[in-house]
Order: C-alpha cells, then sequence, then structure tokens
DNA sequence: TATTGTTATACTCTATAACTATA
DNA sequence: TATAGTTATAGAGTATAACAATA
C-alpha cells in the first residue's frame, strides 16, 4: 500500500458535533457544506480498499466512457486544471489502471487509456459507488429520494444561458 | 483593503464548462460537489463588499445569538480546530467586528463579543445572503424550492443515534 | 508562434506540536 | 497537571510560470 490520499481530514479536537447552531442550522451554505461531508465520510471509507478516491474515481470512469483521451481532453472535461491532471493520471499510472501512450499522429499528446486491471477497478468501485449512495440517501423514502435527487441535478447544471 | 480572502480559485485553464460528463452527471458526489460550487459562486462576490467570507459570517451570526463567548466554545459549535478559530477571530477583530477581553473570572479565556459595526454589517451581509440563497434556488419553483430545502437538510444534519 | 505535457514553485486551508499564561 | 489561547510548522490540494518536445 502507498498513498493515505486524503487520509484524516476533519479532526479539530472533539467529540460528535452535538445540535447544529440555530443560526446555520436553515442555511444553504452549511446544508451544502454538511450534506457533502456526510457523503464524503461514507465515500471514502468505502473507496479506500481500492486505493481510490471521489476524484480518481472519475477520471477512470470518464476514460472508459469517452474512450482513450488526451489528458488535455480529460482537464477539459472535469475543469481541472491541467497541471493537477498530470497528477491524477501519475496517480492511476502507479496503480496500473491506466497507461498512456504517445499519439503516433501528434507526438506531443499522450492517450491515456484504460487497463483491463483498470476497467475491473472501476467496475467494483462503481458498485460500491452506487452503495454509499444508498446510505447517503437512506434518511429518504424512495419518492423523496427520487425528488432529491432530481432537484440537486437542476441547481447544480444549470444552463448558463446568456442572451441567444 | 486588505484581505485576498479566497481570492481567485476555480480556475484551471479555459472556458464556460459545456455539458458535464454523462458518467459523472447523476453521482452524488458530482451533484453535491458541483451544487456547492454554484452556490459559493453565487455568495462570495455577494459578500466581498463587506470584506467577509462564509466561514468568517457563520462565527459572526453565532456570537450574535449565543452571545459573548470563548474562543473554545466557538471551535466546538462550529467543528472547527481551536488554531483555525484563531485566524478567524483575528479577521473579525482586525475588521473592527467583534472585540476580545480576557475574562476575568478565569483569566485563561478571552470573552469575544460583537462590536456594533459588526452586528450592522452582519445585518447587512445576512441580507445578502439570502439574496444569494434565492438566487440559487432560482430554476426551482417556490414549491421545489422548499421540498428541497427541506430533504437537503434531513440528509445534511442525521442524527447519529448509536444504540440506546 | 502555439500546444501537450511536465516540473518547480507558491498560495490557501487547516491540522499537529509546542509554547505562554493562567488555573 | 490541565486548559485557553497562541505561534510555528507541516501537509494536502491546486493554481501560475517556465521549460521541453513537437506542430
Amino acid at each position: 500500500m502507498v498513498v493515505p490520499l486524503r487520509a484524516a481530514s476533519q479532526h479539530q479536537s472533539g467529540g460528535d458535533a452535538a445540535a447544529p447552531p440555530a443560526v446555520l442550522a436553515d442555511r444553504m451554505g452549511f446544508l451544502l457544506k454538511h450534506a457533502q461531508l456526510r457523503y464524503q465520510a461514507i465515500q471514502q471509507p468505502a473507496l479506500a480498499p481500492f486505493d481510490l478516491d471521489g476524484r480518481l474515481l472519475a477520471v477512470l470512469a470518464l476514460m472508459a466512457t469517452e474512450g482513450p483521451a488526451l489528458q488535455a481532453r480529460l482537464s477539459e472535461r472535469l475543469q481541472v486544471d491541467r497541471t493537477t491532471m498530470v497528477a491524477l493520471v501519475d496517480a492511476l499510472e502507479h496503480r496500473g489502471l491506466v497507461e498512456r501512450k504517445r499519439d503516433p499522429l501528434d507526438r506531443r499528446g499522450h492517450q491515456v487509456t484504460i487497463t483491463k486491471k483498470g476497467g475491473n477497478v472501476l467496475q467494483q468501485a462503481l458498485a460500491v459507488t452506487d452503495a454509499a449512495e444508498r446510505d447517503f440517501l437512506d434518511p429518504l423514502s424512495r419518492d423523496e429520494q427520487h425528488q432529491f435527487r432530481a432537484l440537486l441535478a437542476r441547481l447544480a447544471v444549470v444552463a448558463d444561458r446568456r442572451s441567444s
């Protein structure tokens, strides 16, 4: 084993939260932050056995569906800096989940390809992530879960229509 | 003017996102992250004129409702490390929004008090934050906004009942 | 000159460890 | 010995700038 990934964090000092301050309890900023924290608290340990975190999994999943791709294309798709993508692809390559090959047509670029091992790991990691989502949504009824997902999707990804 | 706060960030390189990759578009991790990014993109510039960010505002609001308090108590309430709270209170004090006074009864501690200026700024900043929340929720109908807020609150703050 | 990938570097955020002063 | 606050420091994470190879 190698990487601590995002090992510990969220420490500060002591105990188990107690009730949140009333002033903050209905603020969007607070709610979104804590929903994300709770999801990560579920997802991180679930992915740990694969030595992956959410970002690495995203890159891997993207490569599986959008085929071999240049790093530049990957960073564009994931809205991540080129230099950050270097580190992400490095991490996946060290784990043997992807390979870099020079593009023979344009030798400036590297085609990044998912390996067979990468495909297997991806499949298992996605299954684990599905389970994590179910755990996260567990406080809601089935109907509410679907409602929440749909509403959140509309708030997260807003078509940014500027004039026409 | 002084502090860059969290000046720029979210840069990477170029353009305006385009459609998100389909593999990620219905993943909780992706949706929660991007919802938060979108909210921050609205809230940050709204608070910038007050030289505040969300965390500083949270401390200020907490002090207004929970009265003068020790830093130790504030960090406990906000689930933030003691050393982080030092920096937060420093920032608020430099802006003249709070004051530190030694507790005469226990001279180890500082009672942190909101100033008159702090109260005024808080009031305006909260109004601006309300507007930011409305902007954020604008893609939804009135009913949907209430639904979303209620569902999110249940997912964000989960009573962690362990046995009985 | 522009572009892909890379390295070196810097900056932000936040935690741990160690120190001061009180108790 | 323990606690409140502080400082120094280190570790993630991620950006900008500069460089090599290629176009």
